[in-house]
RNA sequence: GGGGAAUUAGCUCAGUUGGCUAGAGCGUUUGACUGGCAGUCAAAAGGUCGACGGUUCGAUUCCGUUAUUCUCCA
């Protein structure tokens, strides 16, 4: 069976068990401050197992995307070095909500996987909980009764906490689990050692397949276990190992999920997989992350400096690496195995296809960055070693630097040490980096309270799409602390504020009780949980509040969000229908959206786009709304969905003119276009291969822009005295001014002549030493020019100028440079000296200094010291 | 979220106890040589030294704030 069919097998089957079959989320989350990327297939259900949001369907299945890079199992940098452990892989998983419990979970996944998959049950053995007596549980003694039914008692084994009891975090929903193992072990192998000995003891071949969760507690703050009123199962398998072992492999790496890859790499390589450990390695690494990051791009993740986009950056660079190093690739080569990916996957996952060009663009790019990375870092290197030339040891600290600053890898860099037969002090950098690790975490402790409940918990109502204001109850609340700040945050049961998502900024305001008024600084959203975060708290906490919205900053706001939906549709079609959005930011001053095309906009481009906007917002659409309406019957209107949606059977669709622009949107937007009154494009620029940026401004802050720049015009025709044309009146103006200036400084040349030919003749030959000393009328830049122009027309000269410009005075003392070697004299003591007698100080070179002071008076009598110092 | 680094001519970059009236290579323009292409030589143009503020007689250089980018940690 190859991977397709057996990822077909596995939703048929639950299918046929009455399950709905669902798609992947995106790998990508959005609004979960906890989470960036899909880390387990139950991520996209977890709002229904917090009880925040109702489950659509009692019964479902799929095949889920998720990236692992951190994590007690998982480490990136161990990813490849085994061949088990990935970055991105698909967890297959079979859900109830509050429906079917243990019984029928695990004789399904016995009947799966014994009787359609035909694995030997000689080979499996399966994990119960054996209770815990601190948190006061039993054993899981109805999961190990119905196991009995399936398989011989004595290949049930008894797991501890840490293995068979599953927790989605400190608090909340948890339960036992119950894991199903295989020993893909040859049988001489299986001779020698019972396969029940290894069972959760890390050998790659005796390996854990199918985890069942019994989700039936609700673990609180303070430790204790309540029993929920439904129960859940959470189930996940991963599709890699099942692939390994339906397919008789002993790597997950040699199934058809890979071997593609891996031949194509080992092709561009000229080096064949499977003849040496250190080449093998890096071939996994590199078709692994190759998947991670094809499949990031593809959910809208593109690489970049921080957060989600910097993790992406990394898992590209750790690939780029290992080529590198092992496979001998010095030109960015990743790119060119996209298409091997697409050919295998991209029926199955059809954002991978569609975006071929743009994913193997992005990652071009990311690479011929890094290797530029690498090519700066071993400058760096070289030149260490030549400025510590026969010191045979790296300093910690250097290799540090090197790592932390220049993003240069330690491995790399012990590499080359051990190629010049140098030493890297590695107890130096791991004392560095140990303290860059106790200084972040410091940094990160955010001290937040238990939540104190007021009213039990449910859904907070949104009404911020029809109200802007609304009488609210406080659901719960509790105190944030961070390292300079200290806030609130709220629960109301119903809110008009719309919280911080899809690019939409949060709103902000205040509510009010009894003539008490508290602001809403911003309301962000976790877990579904709309969050108002406050300075301070009012006395009376259950109290019926007002809560009310800033109105004008929402009405800039709403204007942005339908202006960006009328530029998306405006791009598509001057630019054509690979455009799709990549990324956008609205708030109350202006939008910016990011989209794929690949490349720079002209200005024609811009003006017909600009020009489609205005058009739309003059013909006054009014606003379509389908506030909740079944996804499959927004995506016939044609509704533009974006990065794929999450699951969730209805969507709110915003159209407007839905032959025009019609969008999946939670945003809030106007209700009829006139009132963004006028759309501004201020700039166009790239922020990535095949990704542009455009930043524009609506309503009144467009108004503004257009009327600074017609106030320019005017002034400038004012200034011109109303030229026909301007553009031609100030090329002449240029033009005539260019000569001016030469003119200019032919007069200016002369007269520096004259005066400078004025003070020649004051020179008075002192020995054989030409000196003046003489106040000028000239600033400290006009002293300075005169000065280096008389020490080019006079030999040995010892010239000291003084002049007051904005009434504090100042010297420059000009030597000729012979005298200054032959005589010893030195301008900048010289003219500190002479500062005394005006307040002041300096300093210089030695042939040329300058000083400035407080006391002009003194001006004369420095000027007669001068003299002094030629003796 | 925290730490480090970078930002200098159209491009790639030099420029350390703060003072050499800011430099190189490539590119651009002009001129000469040549039948043309190309090339060689010569010359020129081009810089608010990211922005703002401070210290100083003087800041590209030191300090602070900010923007953008790179990078490591959480």
């Amino acid at each position: 069976m190859n991977a397709a069919d057996i990822r077909k097998t596995f939703t048929d089957f639950f299918a046929s068990k009455n399950h709905t079959i669902v798609h992947s989320a995106p790998m990508v989350i959005k609004n979960d401050p906890t989470l960036m990327f899909t880390n387990a297939g139950m991520n996209q259900f977890k709002d229904i197992f917090l009880g925040n949001t109702h489950a659509k369907y009692p019964r479902i299945a799929n095949s889920q995307k998720c990236l692992r890079v951190s994590g007690k199992h998982n480490d990136l940098e161990e990813v490849g070095r085994d061949t088990y452990h990935h970055t991105m892989f698909e967890m297959l998983g079979n859900w109830s909500f509050g429906d079917y419990f243990k019984k029928e979970a695990i004789e399904w996944a016995w009947e799966l996987l014994t009787e359609v998959y035909k694995i030997d049950k000689d080979r499996m053995y399966v994990t119960v909980f054996e209770g815990d007596k601190k948190d006061g549980i039993p054993a899981d003694t109805d999961a190990l009764s119905f196991w009995k039914t399936h398989i011989s008692e004595d290949r049930i084994l008894y797991g501890s906490k840490k293995d068979n009891f599953w927790e989605m975090g400190d608090t909340g929903p948890c339960g036992p689990c119950s894991e199903i193992h295989i020993d893909i072990r040859s049988a001489a192998e299986r001779k020698k050692i019972d396969g029940k000995i290894l069972v959760n003891k890390g050998d790659p071949h005796v390996i854990e397949i199918w985890n069942l969760v019994f989700i039936e507690f609700n673990r609180l703050s303070d430790g204790k276990l309540v029993p929920l009123p439904a129960k859940h199962v959470d189930t996940g398998m991963g599709f890699e190992r099942l692939c390994m072992v339906i397919q008789g492999k002993k790597s997950n790496y040699d199934t058809d999920v890979f071997q593609q890859i891996i031949s194509e790499i080992a092709k561009q390589s000229g080096k064949k997989y499977g003849d040496d450990l250190k080449s093998d390695i890096a071939m996994r690494v590199i078709a692994d992350h190759l998947r991670a990051i094809a499949f990031a791009i593809a959910d809208g993740q593109l690489p970049s400096n921080n957060k989600a986009g910097y993790v992406i950056r990394r898992i590209l660079r750790r690939a780029v690496r290992y080529g590198y190093t092992f496979l001998g690739f010095r030109e960015p080569f990743i790119h060119e195995l996209v298409q091997v990916l697409v050919k295998q996957m991209g029926d199955f996952f059809p954002e991978l296809k569609s975006q071929q060009e743009l994913i193997r663009k992005v990652i071009a790019e990311e690479e011929i960055s890094f290797l530029k990375t690498l090519s700066t870092g071993i400058q760096r290197f070289e030149n260490y070693i030549e400025s510590n030339n026969g010191k045979k040891i790296i300093d910690g600290s250097f290799v540090f630097e090197l790592f932390d600053t220049f993003g240069f890898p330690i491995d790399l860099t012990q590499l080359m040490a051990k190629e010049i037969w140098w030493n890297v002090d590695m107890t130096e950098f791991n004392k560095n980096m140990e303290m860059q690790k106790t200084r972040s975490r410091q940094a990160a402790t955010v001290d937040a309270e238990d939540w104190i409940e007021l009213k039990p918990v449910t859904e907070t109502e949104f009404v911020g799409y029809d109200l802007l204001s609304a009488d609210v109850v406080i659901l719960k609340y509790r105190k944030v602390k961070t390292k300079d700040k200290e806030f609130f945050q709220v629960v109301f049961d119903k809110t008009p504020f719309y919280a911080e998502s899809g690019g939409q900024i949060g709103d902000s305001g205040y509510f009010e009780s009894n003539g008490e008024k508290f602001s809403i600084d911003d309301t962000k959203k976790e877990n579904n949980l709309t969050i108002h975060i406050t300075k301070k708290l009012p006395k009376e906490l259950t109290a019926t509040f007002k809560a009310a919205v800033d109105k004008e900053k929402r009405l800039l706001i709403e204007n942005n969000h339908t202006a960006t939906h009328l530029l998306h549709s405006a791009l598509k079609q001057v630019l054509g229908t690979h455009v799709e959005q990549k990324g956008s930011l609205v708030d109350d001053e202006r939008l910016r959206f990011d989209f794929s095309h690949f490349s720079k906009m002209t200005d024609e481009e811009i003006l017909k786009t600009e020009q489609l906007v205005n058009e739309k917002i003059r013909q006054n659409i009014v606003l379509e709304e389908l506030r909740d309406i079944p996804i499959s019957e927004a995506k016939k209107m044609g509704a533009m969905a974006l990065f794929g949606e999450k699951y969730g059977d209805h969507v709110r669709v915003i159209a407007f003119d839905r032959k025009y622009s019609i969008e999946l949107c939670g945003g809030t937007h106007v209700h009829a276009t006139r009132q963004i009154g006028f759309f501004k494009i201020v700039s166009e620029s790239a922020i990535a291969a095949g990704i542009r940026r455009i930043e524009a401004i609506t309503a009144d802050k467009a108004e503004q822009f257009i009327s600074n720049k017609l106030d320019i015009i005017m002034q400038l025709q004012d200034i011109l005295k109303s030229p026909k044309d301007i553009v031609k009146s100030v090329t002449q103006l240029l033009e005539q001014n260019s000569r001016l200036q030469k003119q200019i400084e032919e007069l200016q040349k002369e007269k520096a002549l004259g005066l400078k030919n004025e003070l020649i003749k004051k020179i008075k030959k002192i020995g054989n030493i030409n000196f003046l000393a003489e106040q000028v009328t000239l600033d400290a830049v006009g002293a300075k020019d005169l000065a280096y122009a008389m020490k080019n027309d006079i030999e040995d000269l010892f010239l000291v100028l003084a002049y007051e410009s904005e009434g504090k005075p100042g010297l420059s003392v000009m030597i000729s440079e012979n005298l200054v070697s032959e005589k010893k004299l030195d301008a900048s003591k010289i003219v500190r000296e002479l500062a005394k007698e005006i307040n002041g100080g300096g300093g210089g070179q030695p042939f040329f200094a300058t000083a400035g002071g407080k006391n002009a008076e003194g001006i004369e009598k420095a000027l007669n010291k001068a003299v002094e110092f030629l003796t």
